[in-house]
DNA sequence: GTATGGTCTGTAGAAACTACAGACTCAAGA
DNA sequence: TCTTGAGTCTGTAGTTTCTACAGACCATAC
């Protein structure tokens, strides 16, 4: 295999490696269009370049901060096009920024009535809980 | 229909309205096994009674307070065994509660990250924005 | 008797992957 | 040269938690 990834270009566990990235969402986020098809030696295999690096932590570190696979693919276009500006990116980020912020009020009120709950438990050997009583209600 | 639900039992339209939940949910519920299989008419319509009722509304507060479903289960099945102590629920919603909390904590760290990258974007119609630097570096 | 609307079933789709089977390719050692 | 083991290829199915739809059946009202 050496012939034609000799001196720059990666396999897909190589890349896999360098990212972080399982190997089969390699290929998820090829057949999904996010990632660009890449060129393949004669017997087939995919050869992978920086640019493919780059690409690919740029998707990883989006999903990492919680960005839907249909808003990287936005954000993308945008750097693709290289028509973004900053206006835009600002406007999708603080967008986001706000869902997020919504989903830590979720996750605090649960948090509140989870540790409310648990706190008025017992931990005895008794068969009345007042959690279960509190999911009933 | 009226004759053999009138008085007392419900259809699956009806669990829907009085519990909140969707109406193919019910049935997803069912197929799972988190709801029993309900009684049915002549005819193959469902009867839903009280118990229905109060199970359903149980299923539907905890997925709201983030167990998932085979947490879940397992409450019920501590529930329906009538072995349940306090000891082994309350062992439960702590574990399901330090999850919380950890989901938590990671949903901060992005805001953090967000608001940073929000904060530094000149908002301007230039093609370069802070915000995809920071994806991509 | 027909129109309307609820219910039935099985199945497919959404989101974002993950895993597997069976075939092929490559590099290295005996 | 042959074999062995590891890497890769493809397509497809499974995961989780629902949601939606098609086509048939049933019940009620006019």
């Amino acid at each position: 295999m050496a012939d034609h990834v000799s001196g720059k270009g990666l396999q897909r566990a190589e890349l896999a490696r360098r990212t972080g990235c399982n190997l089969e969402t390699i290929r998820y986020y090829e057949k999904i269009g996010m990632m660009p098809d890449p060129p393949r030696t004669a017997s087939g295999y995919r050869v992978y370049d920086a640019g493919h690096v780059s690409r690919l932590r740029f998707i990883l570190r989006a999903r990492e901060l919680g960005f839907a696979i249909e808003e990287i693919r936005g954000l993308l276009q945008l750097v693709d096009g290289g028509t973004q500006t900053c206006a835009e990116v600002k406007a999708r980020t603080e967008s986001h920024l706000a869902d997020v912020r919504a989903k830590i009020a979720d996750l605090r009120r649960i948090e509140r009535v989870l540790a409310t709950t648990a706190a008025s438990c017992s931990g005895d050997d008794v068969p009345e809980c007042p959690v279960l009583e509190a999911l009933a209600s």
